[in-house]
DNA sequence: ATTGCAATTGAAAATCGTTTTCAATTGTCG
DNA sequence: CGACAATTGAAAACGATTTTCAATTGCAAT
């Protein structure tokens, strides 16, 4: 990794190296809050700006890439699959992933009809998981029932839900 | 207009009237900023507040909802289609529509093979536009040509480019 | 018309994740 | 061992969004 660094230009330093490994053993789609907070475990005195700097660098490098599913925090996805997709659920936060190549060959065709260059896909389904729809009691979701205005369903949890 | 929204137990406003009939004459994918300033040349007194809260008021009363590319801004896109994809151009920010009939089937048929509720889908193309792509020299996109390392062409311009 | 009151408005401030600034520290290379 | 650019941490700056609050205004019932 050092050596990998190195040839890109980057010194390396105890704390990159602790915030590579971090980053590496979250699983995906981490946020720097998360990561900060596992870095933290370790070295409490490691600051919010470099675990910020050195998620963008892992990008740089092309290990990973951010994700931004509306929610207003950035995700960081490590870049070892195939193009993907992702189950975004609303109430719990959790992602999963699903296969896009048919999806993306449909884009592409469509993209090449209209001379557009296209760089990145995102395919995004927003709705509620399997877990969470148990635990809330929602049936078949879509569709508020009638009475209902606003949510605040008040019990689900399973990751950081201060909605911003 | 008047009647629909005390239907639903609003009140109409010579602010309101106004803003609700600069958006439907703004094309679609329109941005706060956008409406703000179109409502400023009819009467510079409206709030910026006002014309957000209107926004929000717009996809409250289900005539329109919230899209966020991921560029930090969200737009606000006129509920008046079926479900449709979006081809975002980030150089000049353009936004071009297409039919995502048979890929929302697809997804559905995942979606519900996880047990998953959909609520929404999120399908985008990011890349460049045709038109940008004439004035920047790009041919194919993807893979930066060696010796560019950071973007800024410096020239292309269509909407607002802050890059915030 | 008048009145009562909740809805609405505009300005300013608060949020909050992201990004920059800056002085101090630390890798790396000769 | 230096020289020096890269890196770091704290704090401040950003910027779009959202809230607060006092003043104003629709509108429905007198
Ligand atoms: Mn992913
Ligand atoms: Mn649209
Ligand atoms: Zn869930
Ligand atoms: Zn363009």
């Amino acid at each position: 990794m050092r050596e990998f660094l190195r040839t890109k230009g980057y010194k390396m330093t105890p704390q990159r190296e602790m915030i590579f490994r971090a980053f590496f053993e979250l699983g995906e789609h981490v946020t720097v809050e998360e990561l900060y907070e596992k870095v933290r475990k370790i070295d409490p005195s490691v600051g919010h700006s470099t675990v910020w700097r050195n998620l963008k660098l892992i990008c740089e490098v092309g290990l990973a890439e951010e994700v931004k599913m509306g929610d207003g925090v950035t995700r960081y996805d490590r870049v070892t699959r195939q193009p993907h997709g992702h189950f975004f659920c609303t109430e719990c936060k959790s992602v999963v992933e699903f296969n896009v190549e048919p999806i993306v060959d449909i884009m592409t065709t469509e993209a090449a009809g209209r001379n557009f260059a296209p760089e990145h896909f995102k395919v995004e389904v927003h709705g509620v998981c399997a877990e969470c729809r148990e635990k809330v009691g929602r049936q078949t979701a879509r569709g508020t029932s009638p009475g209902i205005e606003d949510d605040d369903h008040a019990t689900v949890e399973e990751r950081g839900n201060t909605s911003r």
